[in-house]
DNA sequence: TCTACTTGCTGCATCGATTGTGCAGATGTT
DNA sequence: AACATCTGCACAATCGATGCAGCAAGTAGA
């Protein structure tokens, strides 16, 4: 095993040149010309360099410049369709531009989001992206102190340009859909269409939960407090609350609008325990989607987040107009059920 | 809009406190006591610190102290069910011991692997994980290089700790499964099992072909070079081979074993064209879980991997013996159709 | 009173890259 | 020949935090 030898340096590289130091670190840069140092100089440096296995210590650059060449975003967690795909996305375009992703996951905990930000201002990255902020208006502080750009996805802040789905919209039409699809017998509590998952405090289950309301306001079929059921995102409690509604109704009502995939992981946690026929009358629908949860035993209604065009919008405010305190919507995608979307990135896996 | 004044160093908190920078440091850190710090001095400096919102600039530090704080991984994608479960469990465990993780996703590009750790080693990354490696050999120079301990995952290196699936008896396990669950009416093609996906030079899928391999032949049915269909992990590739598989067969074969969710939702492109009825006659086999996955029109058999047990034993390994040139497997699970997993962060969402 | 410690702090060099300034020597101009 | 200009490079300060070496007061022991 070779012994490491200490990492070599733009002086270690300038010793063997003959070169000064200053004279390395342009040549090794891009702006060798505007400080006119002869290709041939460039080129030998060059040349050393390589042959060292030289890198660049990015951490001396960042403190010299005071800009590290890191791009922070904070979401939810990874371990979801939806927030992967951001992840995916967001790590392509700040390649593109160069730029080194760090991705960290809140667990959707206000303290450990204000913990992860402070982290990331102190690596002095150089734009920070917020995806499904619980306090926004504590980012906003933070990033102002840090004199840092930031723009919040998928849940607005005051403080920043935001970039959201259409979450108003994309429920609304999901609604309609469920309401067309269902088979009524009756003017039972089971003939009502319930919302669960996710937490009706936050900004993107409020307007999901509005246009609900609405659809069916609309419809003639005012919506009661029972029914909406915002249990949050975890799977446990989605399948406690789907199995004691099931339990008060005596059987699933007619419709279910789930709130997001991981809602669904729980609520599919206790549909798998019925037989397949007590699914029969009903009708799901899940906002979010997911190319498996498309093919499940019973036809599922789901909606698609553009996540990349979300990142694509965010990335695109915060390079051009970070002062703008504007609200982006990007629409969803409503898929039928039984259907296959092909993902941007399906060429790879 | 308050314009940012520039943020406070330790020699802000010095001339307000009164203090020498090497005193407001110590101060600050873990190790004042050593330092003889008065306690009371300590407090005063901690006080005005927080007053003025300071916070540690880790470049600086890092430079100083030649460690940064971070640790890396190398994922092929984020976008993926197992992956981005070896995230969640990355982050914990970083978190946990006060680093920062930085995950990065390959694409599985030898290319842009290699680029993704000379950018991690520029940033002066204290670890480095390397989950799905597509050439070890070339990240171990580089990492000796830089003098910079890493371990490998899921695919296994020659130069440093491995922790990897135990691929082949997971996939013997599951052809056995697929074998005993098929329905055979003949001797024809047909009633054969095909493997589809994976690419058969990467460690994975190769064992796994092998574990296929072995289970068929102990069962008197030599596999047939057309019976191991190794196009890639991409959705795509996976989509076009299944269909030209039934189109030369005539129809599903009597079991397929599909070796990852990826070129699983491939698969399913086509399955989904499928009339319910051709699927009759088919046992599925995936490698890898997915709780969508496992409740589809028809059973799939599928085997999850312990994401969490071989991030915790890679970190295990390159805390304790980061030399020993070791390969630690770590038992996949059999899951049998139509069961949801309850996965370690079920209560988070 | 004089040495011998201890306490509590400061000064200074250092990590590696960047950048404004300056200075020889070459070339060109009148 | 005297002067201006350009070329190609080197010097040194700087970014912010750290840690070694050392120094002035205070306390203890003889």
């Amino acid at each position: 095993m070779t012994r490491a030898t200490r990492k070599s340096t733009i002086y270690d590289i300038a010793r063997l040149s003959g070169a000064s130091p200053s004279t390395v670190s342009a040549a090794l840069g891009e702006n060798w010309r505007k400080r006119r140092i002869a290709e041939t100089t460039v080129e030998t440096i060059r040349r050393i360099a390589t042959e060292q296995g030289y890198s660049t210590n990015m951490q001396a650059r960042g403190l010299r410049k005071a800009r590290s060449g890191l791009v922070g975003m904070v979401i939810p967690l990874h371990d979801n369709r939806f927030f992967s795909s951001m992840s995916q996305s967001f790590e392509a375009l700040a390649r593109e531009r160069g730029q080194v992703p760090v991705i960290a996951s809140s667990m959707r905990d206000p303290t450990e989001e204000r913990r992860i930000v402070e982290t990331l201002i102190s690596y002095a990255v150089d734009y920070l992206f917020i995806a499904g902020a619980t306090d926004p208006e504590a980012v906003t502080a933070m990033c102002r102190a840090a004199d840092l750009r930031h723009v919040f996805v998928d849940l607005p802040g005051r403080g920043a340009p935001s970039v959201v789905s259409d979450n108003y919209k994309g429920a609304y039409d999901l609604t309609q859909r469920l309401l067309a699809d269902r088979t009524i017998s009756g003017q039972t509590p089971r003939d009502r269409i319930y919302f669960i998952g996710g937490d009706d405090t936050d900004y993107a289950s409020a307007c999901r939960i509005a246009a609900f309301r609405d659809v069916l306001a609309n419809a003639g079929q005012p919506v009661l407090p029972e029914q909406i059921i915002a249990c949050g995102y975890a799977p446990r409690s989605a399948t406690r609350e789907i199995a004691a509604l099931c339990d008060r109704l005596g059987s699933l009502p007619s419709g279910v609008f789930v709130n997001s995939l991981t809602a669904f992981e729980g609520v599919l946690g206790h549909l798998s325990s019925l037989p397949l026929e007590s699914l029969r009358n009903s009708v799901i629908g899940c906002y979010d989607y997911d190319p498996f949860a498309a093919y499940l035993q019973f036809p599922v209604h789901m909606v698609r987040q553009d996540a990349h065009g979300l990142i694509r919008e965010a990335y695109r405010m915060i390079e051009e107009n970070p002062y703008d305190l504007v609200l982006t919507m990007v629409e969803p995608e409503q898929i039928a059920p039984r259907t296959y979307y092909d993902s941007p990135f399906s060429d790879r896996g």
